[in-house]
DNA sequence: TTTAAATGTTTAACATATTTAACAGTGTTA
DNA sequence: TAACACTGTTAAATATGTTAAACATTTAAA
């Protein structure tokens, strides 16, 4: 996960942070409480700061430092899309059509989900780094998280830590519609 | 979004980090390149290390600032909630209905959102630090982004960078129906 | 017991980050 | 033009992080 984790430039990121918040680097430090000479360093690069002085200085904003890390700063593309055009992940018994071709360095996974009557993730539960939900819209499916368990109809949602180790069934005789979020993406 | 961006202890989360690898803090230091005394001293939140250190005692894992600081060792609640239970957030033309109550220190915000006929976001574009996507469950909803502009139906889907000004209206004659996810939340 | 190899911690010397205060440049107003 | 308010940068003093080396403790083996 976690885009740009290696090559970053942290003070071109805090720049173009502090400009999209049409901000002065006195503005800024008066805001966060510091120098504003330190600003000034850290966005040339002539230091590292120390984690307690970046999250003072992101504090200004304010900014957590997991946002300020997990941030993208590239532009982004493609807008609107088609029903055809959401990307089919699975197939089979359990469709899962993502909006969006290529989430590497994106945040956010959205899923329309449809699971066949009897569909089911499987006895091995799923784990992963990352935050996930959803919004049941049709259907009956039945949610495993931890040593929680629950069918869900529509207008019925969850949201739960993926490192749960959880589980996604559809007991009922009619297919199961579901839109999930998933942040960060998983696959 | 990101989790205890406050009263975090840093020390404490590399500990845990370091234990769950198994490592010492020798065995770290060799790995990271740096030396042991560091990493005693961090653990003990005696020192708050630069974010290069940090870094590079990370990449002993390794793992990257962002999943670091992602990282969210406190465990969670509520899992499942009935339709009755999102909350609703706006009301009136536009109705949000959060899944969860306080998305406070959490990465994910997950909207069942209807709007009457005509509804509207309004003339002032929105904006703000996240990416968002979302649904067409049913009716038609009008997208705006930047310069970019469309009326999505059911299954059709959008996802943006939320800094880029946008805007959504129902223009038809029913209701318009949209599951929507947002990493941060935005309110 | 003794020895050795681990473990985490501490201290003094050193390197670096941070502040304060000044500098240089820009655009605006009188 | 001068005077001002703003911008980002820089130098020297100070505060803090980092290292190398020693300390104290535990475990295992002889």
């Amino acid at each position: 996960m976690a885009a740009l984790t290696d090559d970053f430039d942290l003070g071109q990121r805090l720049r173009a942070l502090r400009e999209l918040h049409g901000l002065s680097q006195r503005e800024l430090a008066k805001r966060a409480g510091v120098s504003n000479a330190v600003i000034s360093l850290i966005e040339q690069n002539r230091n590292s700061p120390s984690v307690g002085m970046l999250k003072k200085v992101l504090a200004g904003f304010p900014l957590s430092l997991a946002d300020f890390f997990a941030l993208d700063l590239a532009p982004r593309e493609q807008v609107f899309y088609r029903a055809e055009e959401l990307t089919e992940i699975a197939g089979g018994k359990i469709s899962y059509r993502q909006v969006g071709l290529d989430l590497s360095g994106r945040g956010l996974q959205i899923l329309h989900e449809r699971y066949a009557p009897g569909a089911d993730t499987g006895e091995t539960m799923l784990r992963h780094e990352a935050e996930e939900g959803g919004v049941v819209i049709s259907g009956r499916l039945e949610v495993t998280v931890g040593d929680q368990r629950q069918v869900l109809g529509p207008g019925e949602a969850f949201y739960f830590d993926s490192r749960l180790p959880h589980r996604f069934r559809n007991p009922g005789e009619e297919p199961a519609v579901v839109v999930t979020a998933c942040t960060p993406p998983s696959f």
